[in-house]
DNA sequence: ACACACCTTTGATGCACATCAAGGACTGAC
DNA sequence: GTCAGTCCTTGATGTGCATCAAAGGTGTGT
């Protein structure tokens, strides 16, 4: 990982509480995550100037609701979240999870409300962009607008391989699948590939993949049949990542 | 509709050929679609000056391929356009049908690469903008910016439109939601809100929607049982918007 | 330590849509 | 015009996942 630009005041302890929010761009941890920028210094104190960190949320503590007017975009720092939208006859859908480092609450910008809502998964801390200081802020720094403009051409993308997930593939595609995309997340932030707590719930995972809580269970059951994965309750062991790769793909 | 800012040269016949390329912001019949912005009129001209204008593509000729160096985002002129990714194992999923007025091409920004195909159902005309010019340009046009910032919001709240339709919804709703959906974009067009063709074929349909052709085709039978729908092969009318609006939500 | 609410697992049954199959309609080439 | 190819429709059958049902597990607050 890349130098820390300062080494401030809240290296007291062994290490940094992960929901601390006295720390700025400069000295975060998730820093090569969130702003893969070729800032300079004077850039990222002028971006970190904008950017408010609140206290912690609270498991399932909403970040903002649908319909909310929209203000800001928000980078996680710690724990998890999920975005979901509520359908007319009232059920939910899980659009996305979000692990620290990832942004969320671009599909607001289009309508000046928020599109889905969002709450913690656990205790969990963001960092607050406020739109309108981005878009100033973005017209002077080439790199911070192509960057945003990158971020939500991801978050399309992103959306785009879920459509296919749900619109082709079985059961057990589409939870290898997750399986792997929480695994390079994971690994993307330098923690296991193959062995991790899921954050949400089988109802949560269900919900994201269009599958009943009764059917994410059962394929969890069968891949542990298959030795490729071990599960204890929220507790999750790839055995077998090629194995869960090829599940995934060629499908079963 | 608003006022032309210029009367041009191509007022020569009766009406102006749909592909004709040599057409430009100011006096194009979609500007209040595809730049609902309060743009100067030099503004325009410095806009229109950006854009590239090229002979029609002719039916199921690509405009772009995944993988593909990504250049240019793509507004239609006319006709109609599918996108779509391959999956690993050789299969389509169609993401969006394109309609004049509207923008495509988005995907590609986060990878400098298109992260999907695109090709034309029938003949259709683009423009084609420089995706460099465009990021010069935002950053000394606000209303610019901001506008194709919405512009990439929007897609993503219509991803998870999809999303949730393919998650949650039975074939019948899945099918009477696209039937609005073009409904509403014909509307916005001033074309007709209940009487239609349909640009793309069942299979397209089916694909777009995690559907087999056989459902598609069985779904336009019940629908006109019901009469709500008259469907003569790809020559849509709507009999009952109502009643095709609570068949989209209800469900059945 | 207990009780209560919630989450997870497993089994039995049913149904919506896929798959397989075949015939008919449209389209373009010559 | 007619032929070949593609697209669309309809019917018969099969299956993957939902639904219904119930029991065991986990965590939390007191």
């Amino acid at each position: 990982m890349t130098a820390q630009l300062t080494s401030s005041d809240n290296t007291s302890s062994t290490e940094q509480c992960p929901h601390d929010f006295r720390v700025n761009c400069g000295n975060c941890r998730l820093n090569t995550i969130c702003l893969p920028l070729a800032l300079e210094h004077d850039d990222i104190e002028e971006l970190d100037s904008i950017i408010q960190r609140s206290k912690p949320l609270q498991k399932s503590q909403y970040l903002y609701r649908e319909g909310d007017e929209f203000q800001s975009v928000f980078a996680v720092r710690s724990g998890t979240l999920k975005a979901y939208k509520t359908t007319d006859d009232g059920r939910e859908q899980v659009t996305g999870f979000y692990f620290p480092g990832e942004i969320l609450g671009m599909d607001g910008i289009s309508n000046n409300t928020h599109a889905s809502s969002a709450r913690a998964l656990e205790t969990s801390a963001v960092c607050e962009i406020p739109f309108s200081s981005l878009e100033k802020l973005s017209a002077v720094m080439p790199s911070l607008q192509r960057h945003f403009f990158q971020l939500m051409s991801r978050e399309i993308t992103e959306d785009q391989l879920l459509i296919t997930l749900l619109s082709k593939n079985s059961a057990e595609q589409r939870v290898a699948s997750l399986m792997l995309s929480i695994s390079n997340r994971n690994s993307r932030r330098k923690l296991s590939a193959t062995k991790f707590r899921l954050p949400m719930s089988r109802v949560d995972i269900g919900n994201y993949l269009g599958l009943t809580v009764e059917t994410v269970s059962r394929v969890f059951s069968r891949m542990q049949k298959m030795d490729i994965l071990r599960v204890d309750n929220k507790e999750i062991e790839i055995l077998d990542l090629e194995g869960v790769r090829t599940l995934a793909n060629v499908g079963g």
